[in-house]
DNA sequence: TAAAAATACTCCATAGGTATTTTAT
DNA sequence: ATAAAATACCTATGGAGTATTTTTA
């Protein structure tokens, strides 16, 4: 009747003002809510109307909470936990899991480690609305830290402050190369048989290619860079047309194995592997969903 | 975008719904939130829709919350709370005071307590709203109870669990006579010649009325009750055409006694006092205005 | 001058009102 | 039989989209 509660603050809106504070951007936070950049302008203008008092000093050129509008974050960030911690007890007590698990994830593991798990996941959890991502192993950290997937699966993960790393599987990285490359002949083969051969491999900003780079370095052995590509697919068809030889993960290159178009050797007796991890904001609260689906990822492997 | 937070939840929702359980009606809960029952009972279905689960049984006799309604329950109350402490810090900063004061008094203390402070409050605050309520005692109580107004003015406070009482001031009690009453001919009088005389007062449900009965009685003092009313305005026109005399307080017959339209006197050496209080519920916040508004009541008495 | 934010304008979804029916005591 | 809650129906509103202008870096 006469209490100010009454009042058009939508919970939504809350998460959106948090997100454009902490994004300092209207656009970002537009996009982290699956709204308009016009939205979030319209919504921080009918809350400085409703307020009746100006929340983000914009006349300047820097974006500049007022003390009330850091006031706001603060609450406002309290009671969006709060929301989020009782949307997930709720679906703990309904017992059937639900929602929906955004995951982005490197085209690697999202092409070759993740089906299998995947398959049973939803098999077990039908309800369970999974959604895949396959980004660029930069773009699945920037996924996860600005908040708009909910768990990235990443290689030879690194730590970040405000990230939770979940390590849940090794996969062995091998030489793969095509069956008549010259290499696909000996039963064994040693990283030191790769000097001065033609090498493709990943771009340099790509943790696997960082790796192989590190086990050539330190076996002291120089590879002809014929070729680099952005992701395994592309690699695995130079080398089919006998353009080189690369360092894969072994479950990347199964089906051509079997297929006779690569041939896969082991690196020696020191087998080198690739750990995967799973990746979640710190303080991200994992719904039953979410948390089921890690605990599957960590127990198969 | 895919966030479950998207959802058609409104921050007064969670008042009502609270507001809801803790009355246990619909039409109480709309009453408190200034919408129809209709609207009440739409938004508790689409909530249910919205988390998909039942959160009132309604099929039996009995209102009956689900163990998710319940969780419902204490989240939204968590979170009301803190947008409330938010709604009063925000105030506090702004720096001037504002906002609506919702009063609930006694027509007494309302119409000849009040309006001396109440005149330098808005003379002080004039951007702050001061409503206004005269009720009967038990309704002020109810009121406050309830939480549909702010502050409540009684008189002869009673402590009540959930109840916060903060004494204010006090107004003797005194004898009110036709001024051709032989009692307005002595100068001093004392209780006992109140003797079978004709007595008005209020009806016996209202405090004022049951102290007068207990300084009767303990003088041994019996009167004849002539007539019963609710506000002390009747009684004195009752007195105006001498029916009798009664006991008021001292400040509710100023003009009539400034208008010999009344006498006063006082009540022998033991006067009698009647101690008015403001009352609040326990839990309820304060913002600035409020605040301010109780601090003026107890400065000035 | 290019990107980000604000504004103008429009549209549609929905929240909530009135009136009524259904239900429970 | 009566009070409370649910439902049907309708309307107004305000939230958000598109398109555009304004701002600032």
């Amino acid at each position: 009747m006469f209490l100010s509660i009454r009042a058009a603050v939508h919970i939504s809106n809350l998460k959106t003002y948090c997100d454009l504070v902490d994004t300092k951007s209207f656009s970002k936070a537009a996009r982290l809510n699956g709204v308009t950049q016009s939205a979030v302008s319209q919504q921080l203008k009918s809350m400085e109307s409703h307020f009746d008092m100006l929340i983000i000093d914009r006349s300047q050129k820097k974006f500049r909470l007022t003390p009330q509008g850091s006031k706001l974050y603060s609450s406002f960030k309290e009671i969006v936990r709060l929301y989020q911690r009782l949307e997930c007890d709720l679906q703990e007590m309904s017992n059937v899991l639900s929602g929906t698990i955004h995951v982005s994830t490197v085209t690697s593991i999202g092409l070759h480690v993740l089906p299998a798990y995947l398959k049973s996941f939803i098999k077990e959890f039908p309800t369970v609305n999974v959604r895949v991502e396959y980004r660029r192993s930069n773009l699945v950290y920037e996924d996860v830290q600005n908040g708009s997937i909910d768990l990235g699966l990443i290689a030879f993960p690194v730590k970040r402050k405000d990230l939770t790393v979940i390590p849940f599987s090794e996969d062995e990285l091998v030489l793969a190369a095509h069956p008549s490359n010259p290499l696909s002949k000996q039963k064994t083969l040693k990283v030191n048989d790769l000097h001065k051969v033609d090498f493709i491999g990943f771009e340099r900003d790509i943790p696997t290619r960082q790796a192989t780079d590190k086990i050539l370095r330190q076996a002291g052995v120089e590879v002809k860079m014929a070729m680099e590509f952005d992701n395994v697919e592309t690699v695995k068809r130079a080398i089919e047309i006998n353009a080189g030889v690369a360092i894969l993960p072994a479950s990347t290159m199964r089906n051509e194995v079997q297929q006779n178009q690569l041939s896969q050797l082991s690196l020696g007796n020191d087998s080198f592997k690739r750990p995967l991890a799973i990746i979640h904001r710190k303080d991200k609260i994992l719904n039953p969903a979410m948390q089921t689906f890690i605990d599957l990822l960590k127990k198969k492997s």
